[in-house]
DNA sequence: ATTGCTATTATGTCTGCACATATTCCAAAG
DNA sequence: CTTTGGAATATGTGCAGACATAATAGCAAT
């Protein structure tokens, strides 16, 4: 028995067969690295890692102990959409629909959580093989772009501030919703299909950068292994 | 500087300020240490973390070079629907529709991998404070139950399943449907109204152990933080 | 030009030790 | 009885050095 790896393996099995039951107090590292004959680090490491993926909970000197109610932490790869086209061998293209400024909407304000006067609203329509993949909506925070802007009908906002804007923060939330008239025209789908949208959110370490949203045309699915 | 997260975030300043500018080599561990003055396995701790964070992308002996496209990754965490619902501050409730021996269907099968032959077939209503909040479709691998069979009507399925078996992998979808009418029906909600669908497929380390589908209630959203 | 071996090199991991830090527990003081 | 103030202890992190491993690059032979 030897490499982290190969403890955190067996640990799990323990686990899982119920020896250390759901809830109970598991040996300390040093009495694990006696008993495989490892260094202690190395079963630090190996726990680390299941306390990570949540199936194990630590505290200093209170111990380790097996997660009560294991919460399964899922990781789930956000693609630049352009990769994710490219990815199912279609031809990625995008068509800027409009890119003015203008004073965002509440909610979008509500949720940058500050108020920067107006910002440069987009859309952009984005084409796998030709045919519409997804609808972006954005408002960018200006004071983060260069002047002349970027062409956005070029490349799209989101590679451009990946490659040319440092973020600190942000997040993301998924949800099914009836497609409006403008997307569903966009996507040349049923006014009301169900879609898929990803919205998100990305701030700057003083001010907002930017608020996403994406409309996902229908079959769209996002998963992950646990 | 010193300690793994100070010298993680000195690395992470340097590829935000485009010092390190995208999928350029960046010095190596042993350079970096001697820079920040700490030992190697230091830099290595921190260089791992931002790696695993999609930052880097490590390979032996071509080195350490920044993310051409940074895939964000989030981690998502997937509670019990029972946990979910009493942290919203309601009151959870369940009601088994049904449960009964039967032939599962084909793309139950297909995605299961695997024929064992008749499964559990089990249908949940998940209630919010008397609400429908979710609609829960299973198939269950008897071969994984006790006789007599748990009381389902009194413990969700998936809460006896983490209590009690083991498991080894399984993989999650999302994606967006419009409501059947028997889903529909059970959450009170017009036919064909978009709602949002978790699929999740679970495999002991010989045998499948359920295959699950999730329609939860419109208004439902996933979410993280990046 | 292609294939196959080898030396080189950067990262991956391990060890054994040390100190830091958070938290529990118990005992003494009020 | 409550509060406060230490030990005691388990995990978190650090260091220096070592070997393992993978992948590259260069050279040689076909």
């Amino acid at each position: 028995m030897a490499g982290w790896e190969a403890i955190r393996t067996e640990v799990l099995a323990r686990i899982r067969s119920r020896a250390w039951p759901l809830g109970t107090l598991i040996p300390t590292e040093a009495a694990l690295a006696q008993e495989f004959g490892v260094a202690r680090a190395t079963v630090n490491r190996a726990l680390s890692e299941l306390a990570r993926a949540g199936v194990l909970e630590r505290k200093r000197k209170a111990g380790t102990r097996v997660a009560a109610l294991p919460v399964r932490k899922a990781t789930l790869d956000i693609p630049v959409i352009r990769a994710e086209v490219e990815a199912r061998g279609e031809v990625y293209g995008l068509r800027l629909l409009r890119c003015d400024l203008a004073q965002p909407p509440v909610p979008v304000l509500a949720r940058l959580g500050q108020d920067v006067g107006e910002m440069l609203h987009i859309e952009t329509l984005h084409l796998a093989s030709g045919r519409g993949f997804a609808l972006e909506d954005r408002w960018l925070n200006p004071a983060i772009l260069p002047t002349p802007l970027p062409d956005f009908a070029a490349i799209s906002a989101n590679e451009w501030l990946v490659a040319h804007v440092s973020y600190a923060s942000g997040d993301i939330s998924f949800a099914a919703e009836p497609a409006s008239d403008a997307a569903a025209a966009a996507l040349g789908i049923a006014q009301g299909s169900a879609v898929f949208v990803t919205e998100r959110c990305t701030w700057a370490p003083d001010a907002p950068i930017t608020w996403v949203r994406l409309v996902h045309a229908p079959g769209y699915r996002l998963s992950t292994v646990l």
